[in-house]
Formats: structure tokens, sequence, C-alpha cells
DNA sequence: CACGAGACCTGTTCGC
DNA sequence: TGCGAACAGGTCTCGT
């Protein structure tokens, strides 16, 4: 499910607290019920459990698509993956269909990794650049200027659209937000990266911070029963439109497979890159 | 280096 | 109605 505006929003509700629910840091890890075994990458459950007991959450945090909890010693990841969440509820409710980990806090409240399709991980490591070190660069972080990002871009001559979704290239995106900022920057998801001109390049990563910053604003995007929340879903250009008509055209929106992934962009606004033609 | 396929998983929706 | 196929916000690994 999340992409960096999901977990933005998530990292900003546990870190800061909300009507609904207290924030969580300065308080301590009592206990840990860890339910499905392979959602912890490491250490193992018996470290696992005994490293993290006692300890403080100091702050919380997101780097690219991660959730990082700094305790008094160390650090605790959490990847979401493609349905994962993380909810807070009173102390001695009962676990849920698909709790995966439930940590017990300080205050009689309780911390659930919720998680359908088992895919996400948590980690407790020392060094936080042992999980999010060979990430890329941060999208909204101002740092990254349009001049370093059209060399970036001219460094491979991969297509935009896996490129745009390795996170060692640049960190946070995924398969909606990349196909509405190709849409809003005009360009074919299947362009090569070094034919961009500094124009494109330009356009391209204002498309990323355009898009990024609006499901940021709407608290990211709701699809299906996973996520609750947000509602940036209902401002969807291109992503799960196949058949309407664009925005800016009223061609209908095409669907294709690239890296597996479906792509939705508009034919009209996205064409093709024709090599030596322009 | 770049790409494609398969794996990891469960649940919903689509098509016949 | 029923049932299998396709699809879903992600990432890793392996083979070519």
């Amino acid at each position: 499910m999340p992409e960096l505006p999901e977990v933005e929003t998530i990292a900003s509700i546990l870190c800061q607290g909300s009507p609904e629910q207290p924030a969580l840091p300065g308080r301590h890890i009592l206990g840990a019920d860890l339910l499905w075994k392979r959602t912890l990458a490491e250490p193992a459950p018996g470290e696992f459990k005994s490293r993290l007991l006692g300890q403080v959450i100091e702050t919380i945090g997101r780097r690219g698509k991660f959730l990082y909890f700094q305790l008094t010693r160390g650090w605790l990841l959490f990847h979401l993956r493609m349905s994962g969440d993380l909810l807070v509820r009173p102390r001695g409710t009962p676990f849920a269909t698909h709790d995966r980990l439930v940590l017990q806090l300080d205050g009689d409240i309780q911390l659930a990794f919720n998680d359908a399709r088992k895919f996400g991980r948590v980690w407790l490591v020392e060094e936080v650049d042992e999980v999010v070190g060979n990430l890329g660069p941060e999208p909204l972080d101002e740092g990254l200027t349009a001049d370093d990002f059209f060399i970036h871009l001219h460094t491979t001559r991969r297509q935009l659209k896996p490129l745009l979704l390795d996170q060692t290239f640049l960190a946070g995106l995924g398969n909606i937000y990349t196909d509405e900022a190709l849409n809003l920057a005009k360009l074919h998801p299947l362009t090569p990266a070094n034919s961009l001109t500094q124009d494109q390049a330009v356009h391209l990563l204002e498309g990323i911070r355009t898009v990024l910053g609006d499901g940021i604003a709407r608290n990211g995007a709701s699809i299906d029963w996973v996520y609750r929340g947000g509602e940036f879903q209902n401002y969807f250009r291109v992503y799960q439109r196949t058949g309407e008509p664009c925005p800016e055209c009223g061609t209908p929106i095409v669907r294709i497979t690239v890296g597996q992934r479906g792509t939705h962009f508009c034919p009209q606004c996205q064409p093709a890159y024709i090599p030596n033609g322009g």
C-alpha cells in the first residue's frame, strides 16, 4: 500500500497523536507479541524481545517508505509494503485478524502492526543505516536540486517508470505517485532517463513534488480495505482510470504493464519517446 | 547493466 | 450462482 505520503501521514499521527489517539514518543515498551514470525526481519525473536523491552520511544520519523522509531538504544523500523498498517488501541484489545506484531506500551495502549498480505517487515538494529543506508535521496528534500536530478537521470538509460520505482534512485515513490507524476510532467513511462532535456527533468521533479505534496495534504490515499483515512484517491488523474478521459485533453487513459506493474498514462499528453525524433 | 520472471501472501473483483 | 483468473499501494533474487 503505502507510498511516501501514506507513510508520512502515519508517522505524523504516531509522533504527534490525534484527537483519537495519544502520541507515542516518551512511552516505554513493556511487551511484544510476535504473531507471524517472518514479519520480523531481524534479529531473531528471542533477541528481539530481550533487546526491545524496557526501551523508550524517543522519536518517530520517516525515510523513504520506512517508518523509524529511535529508541533509547538502537532503532525499530517498519516497512508496510503492500498492505501494512500501524494502529494504536487501548491495552487489552484482542488481537485483530491480521495483526502480526503487537507492542504493549505504558499509558494503557498497544501498537499493532497489522498486515493482511504478510509482506511487511520489522527490524531492530543498532544503526539506522543498516536498513535505510542505500536509499536514494528524499524527493521533497530541498537539497535535491533540478540540476542534481538532471545529472542523476543521465547516469542511466533505464525507462522512467521502473527507474522512479527504484528506491536506490529516489526514495518514496510507488506505483500510484509515479504514474501521477509522469502524467503531470507529460512524459511517457517508457522514456529512457538519459534522453530527458533539462526542461523535462525540471518538470519531472516538479511533478513528483506536486503529487507527493498533494498526497500529504490529503493524508494519503485509501484505495481498498487496507488503509483508512486519506482521500487523495479521489484526485487521481490517471492511476486506475483506464478508459476514462484524461483531465487535460479528454483522450482515454491507457493501461500497459511495465516491469509487472500496472502503468496508466495519457497517450496524447504523454507521447512515446521516438529515438532521433525529437 | 538492464530487463523479465518468479517468489513472498491474502483478499477482492472480473470474466465466463 | 460458481469458480478460476487477474489484480492489488512492494521488494528481493535469480537467470539471461
